[in-house]
Order: C-alpha cells, then structure tokens, then sequence
DNA sequence: TCGAGGTCAAGAGCACTGCTCTCATCAGTT
DNA sequence: AACTGATGAGAGCAGTGCTCTTGACCTCGA
C-alpha cells in the first residue's frame, strides 16, 4: 500500500529489526541488547543495520512505543469488553495491564522499571502511546463520577498539590474534584506497585503460589479505597472472585 | 583490629572497591557497571581487581548488600527515633524509605527496581540484609495490632492466601490475622510504587512541584487503609502536614 | 536506453568491555 | 634470613557500539 516498492522494503525491514529486537530484549534485557547481535539474526553485516536504526538508543525507542502501543491496545480491549459498570471497566483495566506485564516482563521493566541509564524515550515519540492506560483509568474514574458510580470518600487534599491537579484535570477534561483526581494518582501508583512487585519477584523472601488471587486482593482494595461501588449483580462469567464467599454448597 | 595486616590492607582495598563501584552505579547504572573503570580509578591495572572480587556479579552483590544495609541503618534509626505509636514509625518508616531512595536513586533501582537480567543477587548473601524493611514493617503492624492501635477493618482474604500468610506469620512470629497480613503487604507493595513512581520519574507526563506533599498524602492513604488510627496529640515538630485543615487564623 | 542519484551491504578499524593466563616482585610469615 | 604466597602487571581472546570507505545495486528521469 505505502508508495514505492523501495519505502515497502523499508517498511519491512524495519519491522523485522523490530520484532529480533524485541526477542532479544527479552532475552538479554534492555542493557544488553545488541545490534551486532540484531544484525547476525536478520542475516546482515553489523553496519548495515545502521542504515534503518540510528543508535542503540533508537532500537530501544522504537521497542518503547511498540510496547506502549500493545499494552494500549489490549487494555482498551478489555475494557471495552467489559461493559459500562465502572467498577467493571476498573478491574479489566488492572487485569489487563497485569496479564501483559506478567506475559512480557522484560517489556514492563522497560517501560515502568527502572530508567535506562543514559537513555531518556524522547517524549515527542513516547508520550502519546505512553499515557493512554493511565489516561483511560482517569477517563474511568471521571465517568463513574459522572454517573454516580462513585462514592466520595477521599479527603481534601494539600493547597500546594491543588496547581498540578488542576493542570492533569484540565488537560484531560474530567469533571471529578482534586481529591478524586489525587485518589486516582494514587490508586495507579498502588497498581504500579502491586504489578512490579510480581513481575520483578521482589515480594521479598516470601512467595505466593497464588500470585493473581493476592492481585485480585489487592485491587479489590484500591478500588474500595477509590470509592468505586461494589457490583450487586453478579460477576462476569470466568472471574471467580470472591467465590469463598459464597460457598453455596448443596 | 582484625588480624593480620595482610587481611587488613585486602579488607581496605574491598572497601574503596565498593565504594568506587557505588559512585560508578550512580553515574552509569548498574548495566554499565565496569571492572575495568574500577581498577583506572582505583589505580591498578584491571586483571588485578581480580584477586578482589571474582567478577562483575559479584561486585555487584557487594553493592546490594551495601545499599540494604544502609538503607536498614537508616530506617531503623528513623523509626527509633519516632517514638512508640505505631502511626508515628510508620510514617517514619516511609518517610526513611523515600528520602534514602530519592537521595541514592540508582541504589534504590538496584535492589527495587527491575532486576539486572542475567543477575541474581545470590539468597545467602541478600536476604538477610534485604528483608529488615519489611520485617520492620511487619513488627509495627504486628505492634499495633497488640497494643490496640490498629482498627480491624480489612475484609477476609481468599484461602488460597491462607498458607502463604500463615508462612509469614510463623516466620515472624507475629500475632495478626491473615487479612492484617495481607493489609500489610498491600501497603508494602502501595509504599513501593509510590517511591518507585517519584525515583523513576514515571508519573506520564503530569509533574508534580512538590512530590515529598503527594508522597504524604498517599502514605496517609495508605495509612488509613492499614486501619492505623490517626494520632490525636499534635504533630511532631518540623512535620507541617495538613497544617491547612487548622488554619487557626487570629 | 542509458546514465545519474540515491540506497544499501560489506569490511576494516578504533576504543571499549569481561575475563584468563603467565610471570615477576615484594611483603608478611616462619 | 629464607621462603612462600598474595599481589600487580601485561598480553591476549572474544565480544561490544559506532564510523568511515568502498563497491554494488536499484530507480527514476532525460
């Protein structure tokens, strides 16, 4: 489809440096990731790969946007099949973002572990891709605020945070008020660390043979904490949370 | 002190080894932590490092146990200092954590953040060392559960967690129910994400003028939620916290 | 049709890395 | 005072990122 034959080829090839990139990322992980070793797999002097990438830094752009583009896109998809209840749409969102980060760990690390030393993403090229999740759950939370689906719990919040908070609310037109807007930075900052904890297995000395049932619990609990109401009817078909509540036996 | 002065010049030699090597994990990360740069600074020809540390795993298992230690020092005299109710070590738990790690970012990266592929800090030597915070934490939970202060709010957990709490418990010795347990380890993971999220400056594109402020108010969060009562003699002096709720003015 | 311009791969080369080996030296131990 | 083991130096191997030059190819327009 794109012009000529030539830019085609291009196209192609750079979708190939791409996709060994991302098998060697990982593999070897971000550090040690190597267009020597990119070029030996596509079959292809060392320096000719300079001809479609700039630098190791830009290898490494270019595995940053396409990691945002994917956890992006299946998180919209979950949500999207998860209904209208916010609370819904506020679990699949968390499941999902879990359910990448643990099927791509070294992907996560690269876009929510530690920074790379001496490499900055350039925003111009990551930011759009890299806010959409954290974006959707604001938009979430603004509509189960919208509709009352939220109760108002969280307690005003310092002055000095009010300039910021007013900054993220106009930026992405919410209508929720500097508490709800401080609770939802903070439940995303409590996910953040509940999916780094698992995927970067720093529980400590302890180990949990059941990893996503304590994710389930702890979700659970940011979401009590951020006021989304409970569902009365009951859960979706597969998700069997919380079934030791109700034993129902006989 | 320690005997022979052949082992007191090899202890010596250790010492500025680690500590060039924790300047260099500062200014380079630990994937770029470098043997060779090591030796130049130590004034030594690399193969001579060598006969110090066995090889780069190994400095850098030096450096893990280095920053744990310090950061347990740290944390441990923090909460000495706060007094006896729980509410107050605790914050003085977390406020410890987050000054070590926004001063010693890349120590912090090294044992939170993403794990360095190909690396593993060895159990034997880490461990030990690497759970004072948590445990500590554990302990002051488990205090405030024994003295009254801790309101039991939280809700039972799904009994596939059961063994894995118990596991904990027994190895500390601690008298809280399992969804105390769980409680405390959803904090653990929250306080994670929040310090994870100002170090590794992962907020999206939103920043924050004062973060130490949204760092409170999220501990305070997570505070509740552990169902730590809220002190009700005044602040220490030096925390200004929620001085806005009492403008108290005239 | 044919030539010019652009595109690409190859190869050599520089400076760096981790790590191993051998050899000389010098200091602590006996 | 003699010995021996710890230590440092140096060479060397295989790998890395990146640059530069060279030669081949392809595409497009005159």
């Amino acid at each position: 489809m794109p012009g000529t034959p030539r830019a085609r080829a291009r196209e192609q090839t750079l979708g190939d440096i791409t996709s060994i990139g991302r098998r060697h990322l990982g593999e070897v992980g971000a550090a040690a990731l190597s267009l020597r070793a990119v070029a030996r797999e596509l079959g292809v002097v060392s320096s000719a790969v300079y001809r479609y990438v700039a630098n190791r830094d830009e290898l490494l752009t270019l595995l940053v946007v396409d990691a945002y583009t994917e956890l992006g896109d299946e998180v919209d998809a979950a949500v999207e099949a998860a209904g209208t209840a916010a609370a819904d749409r506020f679990r699949a969102l968390t499941q999902a973002v879990r359910a990448w980060a643990v099927r791509e760990p070294s992907r996560y690390a690269l876009l929510y572990g530690s920074p790379v030393p001496g490499y900055a993403a350039p925003a111009e090229r990551t930011t759009g891709e890299g806010t959409r999740v954290v974006t959707l759950l604001a938009l979430i939370i603004d509509g189960a605020w919208r509709s009352g689906e939220l109760d108002d719990t969280a307690e005003p919040v310092a002055p000095v945070l009010a300039p910021d908070l007013r900054a993220i609310r106009d930026q992405l037109s919410l209508a929720v008020p500097d508490r709800v807007i401080a609770a939802t930075v903070q439940a995303w900052s409590a996910l953040f660390g509940a999916v780094s904890f698992e995927v970067f297995g720093q529980y400590g000395p302890s180990t949990f043979a059941d990893p996503a049932a304590l994710f389930d619990l702890v979700v659970d609990r940011i979401a009590v904490q951020l006021g989304l109401r409970r569902l009365t009817h009951p859960a979706p078909a597969g998700s069997r949370r919380k079934d030791w509540r109700t034993p129902r036996t006989g």
